[in-house]
DNA sequence: GCGACAG
DNA sequence: ATCTTGTCGC
């Protein structure tokens, strides 16, 4: 065991070092374009020849328990459109060994999400998602390639990156994304360019309707234009969070809390209160 | 030096 | 991420 192995902070640095690499790596490969063979449903523009359009909406999340934020529950839906009717579900029930660190949420999440997606396609699943919806941020990211970037590309799926909360990149705020959807110039709108300080467009702040307060993040994740992901995005908001999201969120939340009697106990934990 | 930092 | 009740409003 040399020096930097008997440090357990050298170890996670090098760690940092070989992830960022990775990403690094697979940006290359980022499509940040439309690049998919249906069309969206109310695009004006002609439909091409022999395409067809937009149906199924993929949405991923993960839920964790309180007390052991090892314990996961990943969830896929499968929306229909128009209807926003779920057609497929799939859950997932592990243990995640590699923590959470900001900037790198993917080498947490995607494994599993990536893992659940290979199955139904292996499947020829007739609901394969044709686009996915992701909770976590796409380029909007410290080295522009989020979990929504990094799954698309293993997946070689187009992805939306939607975010809950701003990952704070080249100058960008929360407040300041507020102050800017009071502004009179924009009372009218919904949608609010991210422009760092460098001049670089991350994404957009996104309001469900005029009168929320709290905006979502939405940034391009893989072959899809940010313009075509704020569609999507705007096709499937019923409430704040897209509904592909909103659900897998309530199905993975659900499915833990109906099965957390049996995980501790599998894992050594209960303690039987009699009351 | 201190704080911020998707889920 | 997760812990949480009621409450205000369309």
């Amino acid at each position: 065991m040399n020096r930097e192995e008997a440090s357990g902070e050298s170890w996670s640095s090098n760690q940092l070092e070989n992830w960022t690499e990775e990403q690094d790596q697979l940006k290359k490969k980022l499509i940040a374009h439309d690049d998919f063979p249906w069309k969206l449903p109310s695009s004006p523009t002609e439909l091409p020849q022999g395409s067809e359009t937009l149906k199924y909406v993929g949405g991923v999340d993960i839920s964790f328990t309180k007390d052991d934020s090892s314990v996961a529950c990943a969830c896929l839906v499968v929306l229909e459109l128009p209807s926003l009717r779920v057609v497929h579900n799939e859950l997932s029930l592990l243990r995640l060994q590699v923590p959470y660190v900001p900037g790198f949420l993917a080498f947490r999440e995607a494994p599993v999400l990536l893992q659940i997606l290979e199955k139904m396609r292996d499947d020829q699943h007739p609901f394969y998602p044709q686009v996915l919806m992701v909770d976590g941020n796409g380029i909007l990211h410290p080295r522009g390639f989020g979990l929504a970037c990094h799954l698309g590309v293993l997946a070689h799926l187009p992805t939306i990156g939607v975010g809950k909360n701003l990952h704070h990149v080249d100058g960008l705020d929360h407040s300041e994304v507020r102050r800017s959807f009071l502004l009179k110039e924009n009372e009218d709108e919904q949608v609010i360019k991210l422009v760092g300080n460098s001049g670089f467009t991350w994404g957009v702040g996104f309001r469900p309707t005029l009168s929320s307060v709290k905006p979502i993040y939405v940034s391009l994740g893989h072959r899809i234009s940010l313009d075509s992901a704020v569609e999507v995005v705007k096709m499937t908001c019923k409430y704040r969070v897209p509904e592909p999201i909103r659900q897998a969120d309530m199905r993975s939340r659900a499915y833990l809390q109906k099965h957390l009697l049996g995980l501790l106990k599998d894992l050594g934990h209960t303690e039987w209160v009699t009351s």
